[in-house]
DNA sequence: GTACAATTCTAACGAACGTTAAATTAAGAG
DNA sequence: CTCTTAATTTAACGTTCGTTAGAATTGTAC
């Protein structure tokens, strides 16, 4: 993220911004001041500080969300799980702020009913997703949905760790956990 | 929770509009209309806003968590985790609030640098208060602190969509997660 | 160099914020 | 009924907010 260009430098500090102090914590002059530019300038490339504060969500956490689901090439699934975790910890400052300010959304901490409503349609799609991707490998069928629920829940738990409280989790850690959950199951 | 004293009431909804529009979000005027008082009556009671809001976290959030924290009676450690996660589908709705927000300051989506220290001191205490509580339990002791730790990782998923997402779990399916957490281990 | 468009700025607008001073009303004691 | 204190209100303060008008500057094409 090399910030030359003012529109991008904008963007990068307001999302520092709006992840400490919240949406309407977060000022318009603040921003100006971080990126040492007249206020108004924010005006010019940005309509208002709701649509600033949509484009960080709906373009830049969206993009990051369908980057990670898509890295999909499986040979063994615990090592697959792990890795998708473990890698969070070396996503690049800005895609972890983004991350965060985007789970914040999530849990409904700021944003509108509009933003709201895109994560309850992403949500919705995350358990069939991993189901599907779990279905080749299953052994022992037993109970099924229920591994897969208590894994992505676990998956959540970690990706909080890692993204909002901003701890590094060690790949031993995450693999551990991981095949607690997955034992007798694949 | 009868709201007849006015203290209590601003109280109340000070813990609805913290929890909706944030700490900047929320004005003391809303506070004040919703409860229908002259906006001066927050100030008779409550020093500042900010001490309005510290009193919910520390007071009440607290309190909360202690109180969850005390119910240990076990005989079978399933039933105890499962019924542990379940009743908070019951907290009152002001209670629900209270965790709600407290959670948020936690994952400092809020509050400042003394709340997040509370915060992370009592999060310190989790993982051996658990470890302790299971212990004479284990039978199958090969990875008892993976084991713990993902255990919390799971009620930690748990409690946030029953809390934070205001989701109902149902008791069945907090079960199943919780035993394939714990099978191979009791 | 001149013309024109793209950037950037200074300065201000009205509105809303947290907070307070001072006056008013309600309640209880003698 | 009077005095005193507690509870509540009206009205305003200084500040900061989001936003914009309009001028100044910079860059580009001919």
């Amino acid at each position: 993220m090399v910030d030359n260009d003012l529109k991008e430098r904008i963007k990068k500090a307001a999302v520092e911004h709006f992840n400490t102090n919240g949406y309407h914590g977060t000022t318009i002059r603040n921003i100006a001041k971080e990126v040492n530019c007249s206020l108004p300038m924010i005006y010019y490339y940005y309509e208002n500080k709701k649509e600033l504060f949509d484009e960080i969500i709906k373009k830049d956490f969206f993009a990051l969300l369908k980057r990670q689901a898509s890295l999909l090439k499986i040979d063994n699934v615990i090592d697959f799980y792990t890795k998708f975790i473990y890698d969070l910890n070396f996503l690049s400052d800005y895609d972890k702020k983004v991350y965060r300010l985007g789970i914040k959304v999530y849990l409904s901490f700021d944003g509108d009913e509009e933003l709201m409503s895109l994560m309850d349609e992403w949500e919705k799609s995350i358990l069939p997703r991993h189901h599907q991707l779990l279905k080749p490998y299953i052994k022992n069928a037993a109970d099924e949905t229920a591994v897969v629920r208590t894994l992505v829940h676990l998956l959540e738990t970690m990706i909080q760790n890692i993204v909002v409280k901003n701890r590094h989790l060690p790949e031993a850690e995450i693999r551990e956990e991981i095949s607690i959950v997955l034992r007798n199951f694949l």
